[in-house]
RNA sequence: GGCGACGUGGCCAAGUGGUUAAGGCGGAGGUCUGCAAAACCUCUAUUCGGCGGUUCGAAUCCGCCCGUCGCCUCCA
C-alpha cells in the first residue's frame, strides 16, 4: 500500500516488516462540541485503519485529548465550571458521537492532564541538553538549536519570523521559540514541576503520548492538514531531540479540511456545524460515503444536497442484499467477485483512494443486479458487498428502521394497509388512490409491491 | 509578503502522457405496476479555467495569465 508522507511529499510504499502498526492520531481539543470536520477526520483514520486491519496488520491506534490548553481554561471560566468537568463533558459526547458515526474505538485515548509525569521528563531532558530554556513565563524550546526545524512543513526560521503575524516577545530568546511548560497565571489550573507550578504548553503533551504509549518511533502519526504547523512541526523537534530517534513517525498523514461555503469550518471562525446535528438529519452510512466521496487529502465542501444523494446511493446497495435464491453459478459470481475485490484493494493501495473505491462498490452492484436478473445466486457477492463496504465502515446490514417503530404508528399504518390491500383487491382504486395520496399529504409514502405494501416516511 | 493546494458534465467527484474521460446524484426515455412509488435497463462531457509551448500523441509535462482555498495566530 502506498501513503502519501506530508514529510516527504510523496507517496510512500508501506513496508513494514512486521504485524504491528502504531498510529497515533491528534484528538481534539474539548472544549466544546465537536463539527463535522472533526468526524471528516476521524473518519478517514477510522478507513486507514479498517483498511490496514484488512490487510492483516494489528493497528494500535492513540488518539489523543488536549483537555488543558488557554482554550479550554477560557471556556470553563465562561461557563463557571472546572476544566476538568468541561473535558468530561466534551469528551464524553465526542465518544459517543465517535461511535454513533460508527467508527471503531480506538485502543487508548490519553489525556494531556493525565500525563504530566511524561511531560515533565521530556522537558527536563531538553533543557539538560540545552535546546530549552527556562524563564518567567514557563519553559520554551530553542528553535535555532536544531537545524532542520520547518522539515514537516517546508519553511525556515527566516520565512516564518518575517512572515509572523505574532508580536514578539521579548522574554523569548528567538520569537518562534514555542512553549513547552507556562507558568502559572491566577485561577488557572496547575501542577507542580520543577520550574514552579504551570501547565504543560501545547505540542507536548502529544510527544509525550505518542512516545510513551506507542514508542520512539511510530509508523503512522496523523491529524488535519491544519496541524501540520505549529503542531507537527514542534512535536517532532521535541520528540526527536528527546529520544534522539529519527524519524519520530516514519509517515506523516494528513486530511484536507472541510469547507463551509468556501471557507474553513472552525470553531474559531464560527462557521461550525456539529456532528451531532448531522447525525440527526442523515443517517451514519450517508455521512460516511459523503466524507469518503472525495480523497482525504482534498477540500471538501459541507454540501447537505450530497448527503442527501448518498442516502439514495446507500439505499441502492442495501436494497440488493435483500435479493435471495437462483440457481448457483460458480464461476460467474466468483468471477465478478475477483474483479471487483481487486479493483476496490488497487484504489485502497493508492494512497487511500475511496471514491475509486466506492466506484468499484457501485460496479459489483452492477453485476450483481444482471446476475441476479438472470436467475443466478449472488449470496457470495452480496458477502464481499458486505465485507467492502464494513471496511468503509458503512454498515448495509443494518437499516436504518427506526421510523417504522413507533408504538401508534406501527399497528396504525398496518390496519390502514390492509383495508386498502382489500379495496385493491377489490378493485376500488380510487378509494385506495385516496388513502395513499392523503397519507402522502402527511408525510407518508406508501409503496405497493408483490410482497404487500411497505411505508415510511417522507424526509425532507 | 513567504510556503503550499486546487480549478474535469446541471451538482459532487476519480483519472496525472496513449484503447470509448471511472463512479454517485440529478435529468430524459424505457421495463415492471390497476395507477403511482420503489427497483432495474438505456442514454446523458469530441471535452478537462484561459492562452501559448514540449511531444507522433496532453485533462495529464513546461511557461504565463485568470480564479478559488489553506498554512505562516488557536484549529481535525
Amino acid at each position: 500500500m502506498k501513503l502519501y508522507n506530508t514529510l516527504t511529499r510523496q507517496e510512500e510504499e508501506l513496508d513494514f516488516n512486521k504485524q504491528d502498526i502504531n498510529m497515533y492520531v491528534c484528538g481534539v481539543t474539548p472544549y466544546s462540541s465537536s463539527h463535522i470536520g472533526h468526524a471528516m477526520s476521524t473518519v478517514v483514520f477510522d478507513v486507514l485503519r479498517r483498511y490496514l486491519e484488512f490487510k492483516g496488520f494489528k493497528v494500535n491506534h492513540i488518539q489523543n485529548f488536549t483537555d488543558v490548553d488557554d482554550k479550554m481554561i477560557q471556556a470553563a471560566k465562561k461557563l463557571d465550571m472546572s476544566t476538568a468537568d468541561l473535558a468530561n463533558n466534551n469528551i464524553e459526547s465526542f465518544l459517543n458521537e465517535m461511535a454513533l458515526l460508527n467508527n471503531l474505538p480506538a485502543q487508548l485515548y490519553p489525556r494531556a492532564t493525565e500525563e504530566i509525569e511524561k511531560i515533565i521528563e521530556i522537558i527536563e531532558s531538553l533543557i539538560s541538553k540545552g535546546l530549552a530554556y527556562h524563564n518567567k513565563d514557563g519553559v520554551y524550546f530553542r528553535v535555532e538549536k536544531v537545524l532542520d526545524y520547518g522539515k514537516l512543513s517546508r519553511r525556515t526560521l527566516k520565512d516564518m519570523i518575517s512572515g509572523s503575524r505574532i508580536e514578539i516577545d521579548q522574554n523569548k530568546e528567538n520569537s518562534m521559540d514555542f512553549a513547552l511548560w507556562k507558568s502559572e497565571k491566577p485561577g488557572e489550573p496547575s501542577w507542580d514541576s520543577p520550574w514552579g507550578k504551570g501547565r504543560p504548553g501545547w505540542h507536548i503533551e502529544c510527544s509525550a503520548m505518542s512516545i510513551k504509549y506507542l514508542g520512539n518511533s511510530i509508523d503512522i502519526h496523523g491529524g488535519g492538514l491544519d496541524l501540520i504547523f505549529p503542531h507537527h512541526e514542534n512535536e517532532i523537534v521535541q520528540s526527536e531531540s528527546f529520544t534522539g530517534e529519527i524519524p519520530f513517525s516514519k509517515i506523516w498523514v494528513h486530511n484536507g479540511l472541510l469547507r463551509m461555503g468556501s471557507d474553513k469550518m472552525s470553531k474559531s471562525v464560527g462557521n461550525i456545524v456539529l456532528i451531532r446535528d448531522v447525525l440527526d438529519k442523515f443517517s451514519t452510512n450517508a455521512i460516511r460515503m459523503f466524507i469518503l466521496s472525495s480523497h482525504y487529502r482534498s477540500p471538501l465542501e459541507y454540501n447537505e444536497d450530497q448527503i442527501k444523494s448518498k442516502e439514495i446511493s446507500i439505499k441502492k446497495l442495501t436494497k440488493l442484499l435483500e435479493n435471495t435464491g437462483g440457481k448457483v453459478d460458480f464461476d460467474q459470481i466468483s468471477y465478478v467477485c475477483q474483479i471487483r475485490q481487486e479493483q476496490f484493494i488497487n484504489a485502497m493501495d493508492d494512497d487511500l483512494n475511496t471514491p475509486r473505491a466506492i466506484a468499484t462498490i457501485f460496479d459489483l452492484h452492477k453485476d450483481l443486479t444482471r446476475l441476479s436478473s438472470e436467475g443466478i445466486d449472488i449470496a457470495a457477492g452480496q458477502d464481499l458487498l458486505n465485507r467492502l463496504s464494513d471496511i468503509l465502515g458503512l454498515d448495509l446490514k443494518n437499516k436504518n428502521i427506526e421510523y417504522n417503530q413507533d408504538e401508534f404508528l406501527e399497528p396504525l399504518m398496518k390496519i390502514l394497509t390492509n383495508i386498502r390491500s382489500e379495496l385493491r383487491n377489490k378493485k376500488e382504486f380510487e378509494l385506495a388512490d385516496k388513502i395513499r395520496f392523503d397519507l402522502y399529504n402527511i408525510g407518508i409514502n406508501l409503496e405497493d409491491s408483490l410482497e404487500g405494501t411497505n411505508w415510511n416516511i417522507i424526509d425532507n
